[in-house]
DNA sequence: ATTCCACGGGAAAGCATGGACC
DNA sequence: GGTCCATGCTTTCCCGTGGAAT
């Protein structure tokens, strides 16, 4: 049924991006002196998760390097390099700045500084992640350097901010991207399908089902999209019956939560197991687990440290402060171990 | 061309401090 | 006061790499 599944792929970037014109005639009115190397500051993109932040963006990052061979352009996806070294050198990678080896660290920022003399767009995609702010103070100040900020909440950048960053990058413009209202999903999805496979293989009122359950998310609805076919296909059938929704409804979140564990080391995933079958618990009693299950477990440090990484991933929530802190799996979802885990 | 060595960076271990609870 | 806990800091370990030696 499907013949073409990489369309179907969370990370797939579509060529076109649908009903984010205002958006996107925003932000290229925004940065349209940089074709005439002119400064732009910055902006500030917001919404929740699954509207296309991330996807329109990368778009527009692709429009802008056409335009002009002098643009340098770089996504980041302050998530997996929350840490401020970890930022610096994607910043400088993605102007082809290379460290030689045994140059100070310190002096990065002053490397990138007199390096960088065209413009520079740098996208800080989740930069609510980042640890601390010390990097957007210097990034703001450079002047070939544009700042395109993502986060889900403007306030939740905001508030973490010290106040003198706060001021300077208050005065970004900002976009919001709403959640997709069920006609744009169902288009999207339609879309998707047709991209995907051959013929009538889902009707109209089927893809409404899907819109219904994601709240707004397409990330969500391309992933029950994708599950459905491949339940259909299974079974044999032409086309997808609402039964093949209902029932991958939860394969569906289990696939968006599994792109997450596979980040996770194999010592993590363990510690993750442990929560699932125990549930609540505190780092005694886990580490106690812990500790029969793995050949060379690491020292109890290490797991407080692996536990705070995992609270990142919001895969695992924390209750309380010192003494009394217990952690528990935020997802009520039961997993097949047997995989993940091999 | 291959081997050897020194070095930097990152991850983990180890140590210390201070808070919460009994 | 003893135990359990989080967290910050320093030290140690390991791995990849690049340059020198053979």
């Amino acid at each position: 049924m499907i013949t073409n599944s990489e369309v179907l792929q969370a990370d797939f970037q579509p060529a076109e991006i649908l009903h984010r014109h205002d958006q996107i005639n925003y932000l290229s009115e925004v940065l349209e002196p940089i074709t005439d190397n002119q400064r732009v500051d910055g902006a500030f993109i917001h919404g929740p998760t699954g509207v296309g932040k991330t996807h329109t963006t990368q778009f527009l990052l692709e429009r802008l390097e056409a335009s002009s061979p002098e643009i340098e352009t770089t996504l980041i996806d302050c998530w997996a390099n929350y840490q401020y070294g970890a930022t610096l050198k994607r910043v400088l990678e993605g102007y082809d700045i290379f460290r030689r080896r045994g140059e100070p660290k310190d002096d990065l920022i002053a490397k990138l500084k007199a390096e960088v003399d065209h413009p520079y767009v740098v996208v800080l995609d989740e930069v609510d992640q980042l640890e601390d702010d010390r990097l957007l103070k210097p990034l703001h100040e450079m002047p070939h350097i544009t700042l395109l900020l993502i986060a889900n909440e403007r306030e939740d950048l905001y508030s973490r901010l010290d106040s003198r960053v706060h001021s300077r990058l208050a005065g970004y413009p900002a976009v919001e991207f709403k959640k997709y209202t069920q006609d744009e999903l169902v288009s999207i999805l339609r879309k998707r399908t047709e991209a995907a496979t051959r013929g009538e293989v889902i009707s109209e009122p089927h893809l409404e089902v899907i819109a219904d359950r994601v709240g707004g998310d397409a990330r969500f609805a391309i992933a029950i999209l994708k599950n459905a076919l491949e339940h259909a296909d299974r079974r044999g059938g032409e086309r997808v019956r609402k039964e093949d929704i209902e029932s991958v409804l939860g394969d569906a979140r289990e696939e968006l939560l599994r792109a997450t564990i596979s980040k996770l080391t194999a010592d993590q995933r363990v510690l993750y197991q442990i929560l699932v079958e125990g549930g609540e618990q505190s780092i005694g009693e886990i580490y106690e687990q812990y500790e029969q299950r793995v050949r060379d477990p690491v020292v109890k440090r290490t797991v407080t440290g692996y536990l705070q990484k995992m609270e990142h991933y919001d895969i695992v929530e924390l209750h309380g402060q010192k003494r009394g802190r217990t952690y528990e799996v935020t997802t009520t979802q039961l997993m097949d171990f047997e995989d993940v885990l091999e």
